[in-house]
DNA sequence: TCATCATATCGATAATTGTCTATATGATGA
DNA sequence: TCATCATATAGACAATTATCGATATGATGA
């Protein structure tokens, strides 16, 4: 996993509704009627941000007859969690200075 | 933290250029200049994304003379990292159909 | 005080995004 | 097969974003 493909999953939480409907989805699977009751967006708009959600590989779909029903996947949030526990873990203790100084 | 302050965290981090940014900062302080030499970007082009990184609490800035010195904010990593960690967690081991058929 | 250097802000602009309405697609059941 | 229902796509549009060049700000040192 690249850092565009984390971008691109970042990008797709950074939108309050987008974060909402995540966060909603961790309480198990959810059809798309039952999100478009929560959120006052139409179902159009409702479709546009599940296929933001999906296509960056945070969510799946799958299709139950006439309905549509979304997951999280775990394997990708995993992987955005432990991207940022790198990050989190690579800070070091002491400050360190930039060599600003001698190099100007 | 709300939805929004987490929409904003994310949407700081949905950008190939700042996410780049952020993980350099895991390795310590770094100042513009630095960053700057990293990135085929202009310098306004560089304030401004170190502007958003820091409106979202997610790095701090300090001056130290003429320049400016960058910082992971770890407290504010660690609540981004926290509330993944409790949608990954709310995953139930089955699968729960939502009760559409009922309802409709 | 003033020139210089690093950084921030301004103003402009092209690209992207979030939203809508209207319409298409695709599954279901009579 | 056809009407119906849930969802997806198309097209339009206002708002936001990422970027730049030009300029302002603010610290430093002669």
């Amino acid at each position: 996993m690249d850092y565009k493909a984390y971008a691109m999953i970042m990008k797709a939480l950074g939108d309050e509704t987008r974060v909402k409907i995540f966060d909603m989805l961790s309480e198990g699977e959810r059809c798309a009627c039952k999100l478009l009751d929560e959120f006052s967006v139409t179902q159009p708009t409702l479709s546009y941000h599940m296929k933001i959600l999906c296509d960056c590989g945070l969510v799946s779909a799958r299709r139950d007859g006439i309905w549509m029903r979304y997951t999280v996947r775990q394997e990708t949030l995993a992987e955005m969690i432990g991207f940022l526990n790198r990050i989190a873990e690579g800070i070091p203790e002491g400050i360190e200075v930039c060599d600003c100084k001698e190099a100007g």
